[in-house]
DNA sequence: GTAGGGTTAG
């Protein structure tokens, strides 16, 4: 492909030479303008977005969003100004929820971090850790793999820590409270060392494989930003419409961040869907309150051709319990082994469970836990104690803390909650009374990932 | 290399 220079590029987005530009020169261009360095000028990205946005489609305003948050690190005043002139009122107040101004700061302030760390002579490490495995630490690769006449052992330390610097400032506690802790340092880690290859010119290229493993993990941080820088990437190096995973790991990414629309979006343009990419979409709607939605995709499923396995089910009996769908759940539960071949296990009891105790239907739902063929576990006896709370709040309780399974501190809140609810002081000062008698650990509260919803590249 | 149920102290 011909390489244009940096200026012209430029030129090519004035709209004095070039007035009616089209969604896939503009493409051509963005393309251009990154091999050639071109959006390093002053307010070039900006000077891109406001050519995308002006596309007439929808899909102008898409790209315009994805472009910024590409290049969110180079973009000046300028290019906040034309997101600020371009997007509709309610996107605005999804996408910034800080003040501008702040929102600029920040952005510096991270692009100052971000400098300083490459003033390091370590980077090569960073870099080879994310060629093999993105979520493997540089000082646990061989130093010897892959040649890249990067430095020893001894040159890591400074980009680890100015790596872990730049996380320090978007802190996020992902322990959860029943103790799981979700691989924050890991997916954290590789986030910092996919920064840095991502700004590696022409050096170590992140592979499809890569690809896969950031989107997960950016799922599971909320790191929407990065998330979809690799969306961008993705863009100019693969076709999404031909790989499962890919389509995969984007609707997941996109959901789990808050982004339905744009989840619906990838989905509806990756051609190749295998039963994960089917089960990403069935939880996404579930998460998202779309019950309804979620049930009928089990119909367009299988009508291309793919079973769904127990995750699917999962995923479509707990869409049920979200929209409150006890019908529709009921028969999902019956035909799930009848029908596909797929045997129920605690969890879709659990979801069943969950299902009718939240619509008030507790008899039906403790008569569903003692007929069931398995032991009831931990969770499902927590599912059964917080969907009961609604039901016992006219002043029926449960008889005391859960049983058959190991209780823990959440447990005996939950019930106190039930009490609670139900104005039965008396039982609630019995079970602090228990706790204490038992040694029952108060475990602080903690928080989880702050999701923004932000439909940014939905129609 | 991709996916899953509950929840947070009157």
């Amino acid at each position: 492909m011909l390489l244009l220079p940096r200026a012209r590029c430029l030129d090519l987005l004035g709209k004095t030479h070039f007035p009616s530009v089209g969604i896939e020169q503009l493409k051509q261009i963005h393309a251009q303008m990154i091999v050639s360095g071109a959006l390093r000028r002053d307010s070039a990205v900006g000077r891109l977005i406001e050519r995308y946005a002006g596309v007439s489609a929808p899909e102008g305003m898409n790209f315009a969003h994805l472009a910024f948050r590409y290049h969110a690190r180079e973009a000046d005043v300028f290019t906040w100004n034309v997101m600020i002139r371009r997007s509709p009122p309610q996107e605005l107040s999804c996408s910034t929820p800080v003040s501008v101004p702040a929102a600029a700061a920040a952005v510096a302030r991270r692009r100052r971090t971000i400098e300083r760390s490459f003033t390091s002579s370590a980077r090569a490490p960073a870099l080879l850790a994310c060629r093999g495995d993105a979520s493997s630490r540089p000082d646990r690769e061989d130093p010897g793999a892959g040649g890249h006449g990067c430095g020893g052992p001894n040159d890591r330390g400074p980009f680890l820590r100015e790596s872990r610097e730049i996380d320090s400032q978007e802190q996020r506690n992902v322990e959860r409270p029943d103790g799981r802790v979700l691989p924050r340092g890991g997916a954290a880690e590789a986030a910092a060392l996919f920064r840095d290859l991502l700004l590696d010119e022409g050096g170590t290229r992140p592979t499809e494989r890569t690809m896969v493993v950031m989107l997960s993990a950016c799922a599971r941080l909320g790191e929407l930003a990065l998330g979809s820088s690799i969306h961008g990437h993705i863009l100019k190096a693969i076709s999404i419409q031909d790989d499962a995973f890919i389509g995969t790991g984007l609707v997941d990414m996109y959901s789990k961040c808050g982004c339905l629309s744009s989840a619906q979006m990838i989905f509806a343009e990756t051609r190749e869907k295998n039963v994960l990419t089917w089960t990403v979409m069935t939880a996404a709607l579930a998460f998202h309150g779309r019950g309804e939605a979620a049930i009928e995709l089990l119909d367009a499923m299988l009508a291309e051709g793919v079973s769904p396995n127990a995750v699917t089910f999962t995923c479509l009996l707990s869409a049920c319990c979200h929209a409150g769908l006890v019908n529709e759940g009921l028969h999902l539960f019956e035909t799930m082994s009848r029908r596909f071949g797929v045997a129920p296990s605690v969890q879709h009891y659990g979801c069943v469970v969950d299902l009718l105790a939240r619509v008030g239907m507790v008899e039906e739902a403790l008569r569903f836990v003692t007929d069931m063929p398995m032991a009831p576990d931990a969770v499902l006896w927590r599912t059964l104690l917080c969907a009961c709370k609604e039901a016992t709040a006219a002043g029926r309780g449960p008889d005391g803390p859960p049983c058959g399974a190991a209780a823990a501190c959440e447990d005996y809140i939950a019930l106190s909650n039930i009490y609670a609810a139900g104005g039965m002081w008396g039982d609630v000062l019995r079970l602090r009374e228990a706790m204490k008698r038992d040694g029952v650990q108060n475990k602080p509260g903690s928080s989880s990932l702050q999701i923004k919803p932000e439909p940014l590249v939905g129609r």
